[in-house]
DNA sequence: TGTACATCAGTGAACGCGCGTTCACTGATGTAC
DNA sequence: TGTACATCAGTGAACGCGCGTTCACTGATGTAC
C-alpha cells in the first residue's frame, strides 16, 4: 500500500543506516538486497522503488557514510585517541568506513570509489587545516602520515586474534602517533 | 585420467598461485572455484580432490601466502621503501596480502584469520628484531606504528582515484616513517 | 469541508543465473607378478 | 624387463540453492471538484 511522503523519507534513511551497518559488518558481497531490507523493516520488493540497482545503494550508502564523517572533530590528537580506542576497534559495524571497506571499494564501481575518496581527502584537509600554526608542508605529512597509520592499525587490530596484541597494536600506534606530532 | 604423482605437486603449486593472485585482485566473495580452477588450467571437477572446500582454499592460501612473506627483508627501512613505492601500490594482485585482504578476512573463518594473524606477528617481530640496538620497547613501537602507517597508507593510495593524492600518501607516509625511526 | 478517484509505495511470488558441490565416468599411472 | 590390472587425478554434466531483479497486485494517500 501507498505510505505518506514523510514516510518514504524515512524509509530511505532506514535502508541506508542499515545498509551503513551491514555493509561494514559483513562486507558488500555477503550482504543481500534481502538482509538490507529486512533489517529496515521492509520486503525486498520495494528495494528498486528507492535505489537503481545494489550498486546504486553501496555508492549510496558511501556518500551517506562520508557526509556523517565529515561532520566528525577534526582535531588530530583527539581524533586519534577515539580511533585507537578498543572501542572503535570492536565496532566494525559502527565505526570508520574505510578502516571496514576502503580495501575492497577499490574493486566497487567508480561512484563508490568516489564517494569514499572525497572522504578520505576531506580528513586529511581536516586534520591540516585544524593543526596549530607550523609550516604547512610539515602539517600535511603529520596529517597523512597519522591518518595512514589510524587506519593500518585498526585494520591489524581487527585481524590479530590475540586480544594482547591487539590492544599493543593500537596503544603503541597511538603513542608513535603522540610522539611524531611534537616533533 | 590419472596423472603423476609430481604432476599433482606442481597442480596444487598452480591451484595455490592463482588463488593467490586472484584473492588478493578480486577479493574472496567474488573470485569462484571455476575461476580458480580455469586460471591453473584444470577444470573445477577436479579442485575437491585438492582442497574440502572453497573455505579450506582460503585458509590455505592465506598460510602459503603468509609462508612466503616470512622470507622478506626484515631490515624495516628497506621493507618501507619498497612497500610505499607506486609498484606496489599498483600491483594488489601480487602486494601485501594482508594490505588486500586483512580487512576482509576478520570476516572469514578462524583458520583464515589464524593465517593472516600469524604473518602480522612475524612481520613485527622481524622488523623488532633487526633493529639496530636500542631500548627494546622504543623499537618495538617504532616496528608497530611504522607498520600500521605502511598498511593504511597503501590502503588509502589505493583508494585515491587522483594520481597526485595516491603519490602523495606514499611519499609523506615514507617520509614520516623514516623521520620516526630516527628518532 | 466532504467525496470520488487517480496515484503510487509496498508486497510477495516468480524469473534467470551463477554459485559451491557432487558424481559417474575416463584413461594414464604405477604396482604386482 | 614386460605385461595385466587396480588405482585414482581429472573431466564435465548435473544438483540444489540463494542471489539480484521484475512484475501484477493491493490499498492508503493525496488531489480535483
Amino acid at each position: 500500500m501507498k505510505v505518506s511522503r514523510e514516510q518514504v523519507a524515512e524509509n530511505r534513511q532506514k535502508i541506508l543506516d542499515a545498509a551503513s551497518r551491514l555493509f561494514r559488518a559483513e562486507g558488500f558481497d555477503a550482504v543481500t538486497v534481502v538482509d538490507v531490507m529486512k533489517a529496515a523493516g521492509l520486503t525486498h520488493g520495494g528495494f528498486y522503488g528507492y535505489f537503481k540497482s545494489k550498486d546504486d545503494l553501496i555508492a549510496q550508502t558511501l556518500t551517506y557514510l562520508t557526509a556523517q564523517g565529515a561532520r566528525a572533530d577534526t582535531d588530530l590528537a583527539r581524533y586519534a585517541a577515539s580511533y585507537l580506542s578498543p572501542a572503535h576497534r570492536d565496532d566494525v559495524a559502527g565505526g570508520c568506513p574505510i578502516a571496514a571497506l576502503g580495501a575492497e571499494t577499490v574493486r566497487q564501481t567508480p561512484e563508490a570509489r568516489a564517494a569514499l575518496a572525497e572522504g578520505l581527502r576531506n580528513r586529511i584537509e581536516g586534520f591540516a587545516a585544524s593543526a596549530p600554526l607550523t609550516e604547512a608542508a610539515i602539517v600535511r605529512r603529520a596529517a597523512i602520515g597519522s591518518y595512514a597509520a589510524m587506519v593500518g592499525a585498526v585494520i591489524l587490530a581487527r585481524l590479530a586474534q590475540d586480544p594482547t596484541l591487539a590492544d599493543e597494536v593500537l596503544e603503541q600506534t597511538h603513542a608513535w602517533i603522540l610522539e611524531g606530532t611534537k616533533r
